[in-house]
DNA sequence: AAATAAAATTAGTCATAACTAATAATTATG
DNA sequence: CATAATTATTAGTTATGACTAATTTTATTT
């Protein structure tokens, strides 16, 4: 089932489009591929045709799971020759995405996997975006402190900012490793200091210098 | 001017049959790219409109001036990418040139020359092919011996087989470096030595082991 | 609700680059 | 040289993916 190019290029608009949670009409694919609605729908249906997609008058277009998989395929090559192009080639991160959009389209089974070992296997490409990996994850920035979490907020532990062995010590005895599931469920107004579970275990106290040294992901 | 990938394809095929000096027929030209000879009338057509060839029915197609330099920016464009794909991704050299058939259409102004700058300016693909510059010259092996040179015959100085300090202090004495025209003017049947002249200076004696280490590019 | 604007859809056209089938020209062979 | 085989060329067809213009549907105003 090889795609064409027209064909990869509209499924990375529909996925785009759909993110934005707008209704992905054929008017907001005609706009974003600065061509005609008409030329859209004729896409649409083929697309449709091909069980990539399902189109509805009243809901707009969506990606089938074969379709979206085909779409993050896409992105992830973009973002990886996005990668390539600056840090191995010296562009400029405002001079790469047109590039990109013609190399998103080289087809080869082993080259996103190669292209990503050589690059190191970024996380994000040079606009901060992320990388979606080969099994279609995204990765998130992990950008929030914990002290910052609500009370009744569930949040996972992304990176830690102090790798002192004090702190990595105390970490391991509470459990607390990258990934884990952090529940807030007191904040203490006097020092910000925070009762959490962690992957649903016993409630702990811990002080406002400890969340402040962890970045999570809100779920 | 922007050539579409079809173009540029014919481009690279005639330019292939006319360097191996066949009459580049419509027959040969569909052989070579697996298709019609119907569509590839059409096609010369169409090039020669552009101005990238010119055809005749009896000799045949040849490149224009305009149509050799694209044809050759398309070459230098996959051997480097065949480059790129066996010395960074580690694929082995048999399975490069179908993603290079791909990757030669990509289309920006500074990136074969980035690529190229990025690669270490390779003179040869993974293939042992030559690769153009960005002036359009190939760069030719010297892989043979100034000592099977024949008399009267003029060749090039490409590269040294030997990097002792006493054999290269012999070289600079005889004013003799990397691209020297040398001609042969006289071969001692008994021990090989020859009588040459050195950028067309005076005429001097060399030894046979003093030959055996130098390889020159025949003009 | 009626009028108006916007969006979706259809029908028909066009360019590109293939194809097949038929015909013309060339080249090779008995 | 005549016949056969091969090439070249033309004419007509197809698929893709765009377009414009006209029409229908949906949404927004008055
Ligand atoms: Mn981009
Ligand atoms: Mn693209
Ligand atoms: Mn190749
Ligand atoms: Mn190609």
């Amino acid at each position: 089932m090889k795609k064409t190019y027209s064909e990869e290029n509209y499924l990375k608009a529909i996925y785009h489009l759909g993110k934005a949670k707008h209704k992905v009409s054929p008017k907001a694919i005609a706009d974003a591929l600065e061509n005609n609605p008409a030329s859209v729908i004729d896409m649409l249906k083929k697309l449709q045709e091909k069980e990539l997609i399902t189109y509805d008058k009243t809901k707009g277009a969506f990606l089938s799971h074969t379709g979206e998989i085909a779409a993050l395929d896409i992105i992830r090559k973009h973002r990886l020759w996005e990668v390539f192009l600056v840090d191995k080639l010296n562009y400029g991160w405002d001079e790469v995405h047109d590039i990109a959009e013609q190399l998103e389209h080289i087809h080869d089974d082993q080259l996103a996997k190669k292209l990503d070992d050589f690059l190191g296997n970024p996380a994000f490409d040079p606009h901060g975006d992320p990388i979606p990996g080969s099994n279609g994850k995204m990765p998130v920035y992990a950008n929030i402190l914990l002290s910052d979490i609500a009370v009744n907020q569930v949040c996972k532990v992304g990176s830690v900012r102090d790798t002192s062995p004090a702190f990595l010590k105390y970490l391991k005895q509470l459990d607390l490793g990258l990934g884990a599931k952090i529940k807030v469920l007191e904040k203490q107004e006097f020092d910000n200091s925070m009762v959490i579970t962690i992957n649903g275990g016993q409630q702990k106290t811990v002080s406002n210098k400890m969340t402040d040294h962890i970045l999570v992901i809100q779920e």
